[in-house]
DNA sequence: GTTGAGCGTT
């Protein structure tokens, strides 16, 4: 019903509504998040965006290598946290 | 006031 996609190289000053903003433009997004670093409040960089299953391949397709803020960002799908 | 590979909170 829903997968997760990993957005990484975002520019720092990128938030979780700019990814909502931006990846709506090619399916539904459900949420997103952007990573802070928890000791310094700062952005990592990088974020997660959830989509409906049905449009997850055509936003990676349509974001990946994309330029976003400056910056081309990548986009893939999110591996589950367990593992890291 | 910086940085740039990498996978997030309960």
């Amino acid at each position: 019903m829903a997968r997760t996609l990993y957005v990484g190289n975002l520019p720092w000053a990128t938030k979780a509504e700019d990814l909502a903003d931006a990846f709506s433009a090619h399916g539904e997004v459900l949420s997103s998040r952007v990573i802070t670093d928890r000791e310094t409040g700062r952005s990592r960089g990088f974020g997660f965006v959830e989509v409906r299953d049905e449009d997850a391949d055509i936003m990676i397709a349509a974001m990946n290598g994309t330029e976003f803020n400056g910056r081309i960002i990548t986009v893939n799908e999110a591996k589950p946290r367990e593992e890291r």
